[in-house]
DNA sequence: ATGAAAATATCGACCCCTAAAGTATCAAAA
DNA sequence: TTTTGATACTTTAGGGGTCGATATTTTCAT
């Protein structure tokens, strides 16, 4: 049901081979495990709700901080540019599922919130979400999760080091 | 050098909260370790060879298989669409890092091949790109990475199950 | 052989994403 | 006050990605 012209089988990790540097090996399979995830959601997002990822995410974004973001704040939390924001936000206020405030504080800058409409909406589907992802992680159990949880976090820091110079 | 107007800084990981199922956290963890790792690789490339991560995807298999791949062949390892593969071929092409040849066997496909110069370029970037995932991952020591490693394969499983039907 | 079904690749429409430049507002110093 | 500089957001140009439709060739059952 998901996964059609997108082959999705062969693996990204294909680009690994034994003389790889295992730290390559590494990564590679990381890349090919979260695109497999990744792309998985995806499609089902479509499939079901018909929505997108990013929109998905904004609106996740939202839920959280019931005062409203500003555009800023949402560019911060996703890691993307503002001017993508500026366009996923569009989508999402054409679909009547999330409005633009005026700051009372600054009038350069919206407050971005759900609509009622999309408080509810955002409410399925992260329920639908939630339980996709609890699937894909099944086959894995209680301690191996939290031993990834916790590599996870050493990753970042480690990584983070070199990103942020 | 890289991350201007990408904030980058403060992380998908922020969508997690203590009300959000382990399971959840775990992979919102781990989408905001392998987009921070990604999106470093991407502006290094940018900055330093002028190139995408994509294209250098597509020229890593084509290293790998001197005998040249069908377009198909691309698609399944790079995990896209084909329609995506003839865009960034062209674009290569148009480059002169990587030639289509009529396939001797099917009149309807391509072997797309590297060129001499698509050689010598993708070597060097490849040396480039294989110091920069061992400095990201060079806060762990040799036990995490293994353990990552084994850990990465089971999620992979896990995933692949769930992912299949 | 032939004709239907499957496989290979391209195209067009549409969304996501970035970098860079532009507009408007704010804040603070001269 | 005026200017200067930073902030908040939008816009534009261009690459990346999907899906669905199309054209061509191959395969295979009849």
């Amino acid at each position: 049901m998901s996964k059609k012209s997108v082959p999705a089988a062969s693996d990204t990790e294909t680009r690994a081979t034994s003389e790889h540097a295992p730290d390559l090996r590494l990564w590679l399979r990381m890349l090919a495990c979260t695109n497999l995830i990744e792309n998985h959601i995806r499609s089902r997002l479509r499939a079901e709700f018909d929505i997108t990822l990013p929109r998905f995410d904004l609106m996740s974004q939202l839920e959280r901080s019931p005062q409203g973001l500003k555009m800023g704040e949402l560019s911060k939390r996703m890691m993307v540019t503002g001017g993508n924001v500026t366009g996923i936000t569009d989508q999402l206020v054409g679909e009547g599922l999330v409005i633009r405030e005026d700051s009372p504080k600054d009038r350069r800058a919206y407050l971005v919130k759900l609509t009622p409409e999309g408080r509810r909406s955002f409410r399925k589907m992260a329920d639908a979400h939630e339980k996709w992802i609890l699937e894909l992680f099944s086959g894995m159990d209680e301690a191996q999760r939290g031993q990834l949880y916790g590599l996870l976090a050493a990753l970042k820091t480690s990584a983070s080091r070199t990103t942020a110079k």
